[in-house]
DNA sequence: CCGAAGTGGTTCAAATTTGAACAATGGCCA
DNA sequence: TGGCCATTGTTCAAATTTGAACCACTTCGG
């Protein structure tokens, strides 16, 4: 159990000096880069809500007021889904798409001085292959409930 | 950086199935469980608020409220420092030892299975290095910016 | 074609979180 | 001792998050 505390402890610190640095350096929160990061990299730069929603991991309604947040600063834009009339695409702006460019430098800079470049190349590897065995446990857990 | 994508998605799956497990099970935040589960081990089942802070990793002010909250559930007691007239010492009650010893078990058993019984002893080892790592990192990083 | 069952998003009130401003001490040094 | 600055915890308003209740629409099964 010690290293499930010493996670808990690791990611709490390193999700807050993230949070501190996007702050300081574009006035966003971590959840709203992240936002824009996986629209940036969405054929079309658009995603639908719900699928947002589950990548960013954040309650619809949380996604539905981030979403409101980004549009008032014009980062992003509604559009409605063609192919569903219930759905909603979150766009990604010109402005939106030069703000994360504007931002991304720094954001990667303090990823790697306090992750990335702390690790062996084999180290970082392990990192990536547990991450994906707890993603996909996640899933298949989640799956049992409704 | 596809293993930090990796790394996102994945602890933030790991906390919303963990949270929700303690919310059903116990009626309890993870932050909250944190904060009794450190106290419980602490000497004297108590500690500073202000180094419960660091080790729960939550802004000052939202540890005063939570601390609020468990005080009214009968879980802590605050107390006052004794070599430290500002201090304010939180204290695990019994009440609060009982709680947590009921939900432990079940709380450890999500753990496991979404993390720990993923993995091969090396790769646990490797995780727990890892951690420990980053969390120096953040440490000497954030002690250069006052 | 019709209605039941599901989905996708939003709205709303309530709970939580945060940062800044404060009040109260402690500590250090001239 | 006295003065100045750092620390501790709390309070307060504002921002965020969540879950439940709700519409609007889609999908099935008859």
């Amino acid at each position: 159990m010690a290293a499930w505390t010493a996670y808990l402890t690791a990611s709490h610190l390193l999700e807050r000096r993230v949070e501190e640095q996007l702050k300081a350096d574009a006035g966003l929160t971590h959840a709203q880069y992240e936002i824009l990061a996986r629209l940036s990299a969405a054929p079309g730069r658009r995603l639908r809500m719900t699928e947002l929603a589950r990548t960013v991991v954040v309650s619809k309604s949380g996604l539905t007021y981030q979403i409101g947040q980004l549009e008032k600063r014009g980062l992003v834009e509604r559009a409605t889904c063609p192919s569903d009339d219930r759905g909603v695409l979150a766009v990604l702006t010109e402005q939106g798409m030069r703000c994360l460019e504007r931002t991304a430098p720094g954001h990667v800079a303090v990823v790697r001085e306090l992750l990335i470049d702390l690790l062996s190349p084999d180290e970082l590897e392990t990192m990536a292959r547990v991450m994906r065995k707890v993603e996909a446990a996640t899933h298949s857990s989640a799956r049992a409930l409704p």
